[in-house]
DNA sequence: CCCGATTCCTGTAGGC
DNA sequence: TGCCTACAGGAATCGG
């Protein structure tokens, strides 16, 4: 499911096809995402020429210039895009026949298609007329967790005082962004904490530990182009191999690759958590 | 403010 | 080409 290493991998993959093209037809089959595709989208979109591709947490953001048909007064804004829980977006080729949840087409100029598929429609697609990052949505959003703004300090101040488990707490986008259900499970294995401890109750030391076991299971998870679990697809079509390096996530009642122990599974914050009883503490 | 529960959706797994 | 139920989950929203 597309956390922020999915996102990336897509925003990567897709991006040499997007970028400096113009947007020459919109097929829209399914406007009943999470967010309704808005009315006015193919109008939007139509003769509009695609800039660079950007990412926000795992929002994939896509601004719009005016094309040289566009006639113009339309064009322009940016494209909010959320891929859900799972959400792909990958180039088709033109003629390629659309499948079940092959929910939107932009065609391309010169004959690429980016296809949407999201069979559960958790995802959307979002027109936004000015800055991106005052739309309400991204506008309280905490640091992206590869950049300086991310550290221990930052998760050790915003714990105090909290009761919260430690595992919500590292979900929570207002203290960092794109760390979902798999890579926050794999953050706190690799830094050997109990995702049921109360996050006001870790030391600065440990925590340091925490920011730099999320970035590091971040940056081999974008380096492998994501977890596939089931649905994710990089742009290019493509699974994710991370799959394969996962310690705990989806492996409760399976033996802890690092003592043999078995995985025990519990629910924090209404999510699955998997967890080693003997490595973490 | 803090925290837990609920909601959206559909494919898949597991029990019978 | 068996039916039924539980479960997966990001993030907005609500209630205590």
């Amino acid at each position: 499911m597309p956390e922020l290493p999915e996102v990336e991998t897509t925003r990567r993959g897709i991006a040499p096809h997007l970028e400096g093209r113009e947007i020459s037809e919109v097929i829209v089959r399914q406007p009943r995402l999470r967010v309704p595709v808005p009315g006015d989208l193919v109008e939007r979109l139509v003769g509009a020429r695609i800039g660079e591709l950007a990412r926000r947490a795992k929002y994939l953001l896509v601004p719009l210039a005016g094309g040289d048909s566009a006639g113009g007064h339309l064009a322009g804004g940016t494209l909010l895009w959320h891929l859900g829980m799972s959400g792909s977006l990958r180039i088709a080729r033109l003629g390629e026949l659309p499948k079940k949840h092959d929910h939107i087409d932009l065609v391309l100029e010169g004959g690429a298609i980016l296809r949407y598929h999201d069979p559960r429609r958790f995802g959307f697609v979002d027109w936004l007329a000015g800055s991106p990052e005052q739309d309400p949505r991204l506008a309280r959003l905490g640091p992206e967790p590869l950049s300086d703004a991310f550290d221990g300090e930052r998760l050790f101040a915003l714990s105090r005082g909290r009761r919260v488990a430690v595992k919500p707490f590292l979900m929570d986008n207002a203290v960092v962004v794109g760390v979902g259900n798999i890579y926050a499970s794999e953050a706190l294995f690799m830094a050997g904490i109990d995702p049921r401890r109360a996050a006001g109750r870790i030391s600065r030391e440990r925590y340091d530990r925490l920011a730099a076991a999320a970035r590091e299971v971040l940056a081999a998870a974008i380096t492998q182009g994501g977890t596939t679990l089931r649905d994710f697809v990089s742009g290019t079509g493509e699974p994710g191999y991370f799959k394969q390096r996962l310690n705990v996530y989806g492996r409760h009642g399976e033996p802890c690759r690092q003592c043999g122990a078995e995985l025990r599974l519990v629910t924090l914050g209404q999510r699955a958590s998997v967890y080693c009883p003997h490595c973490q503490i």
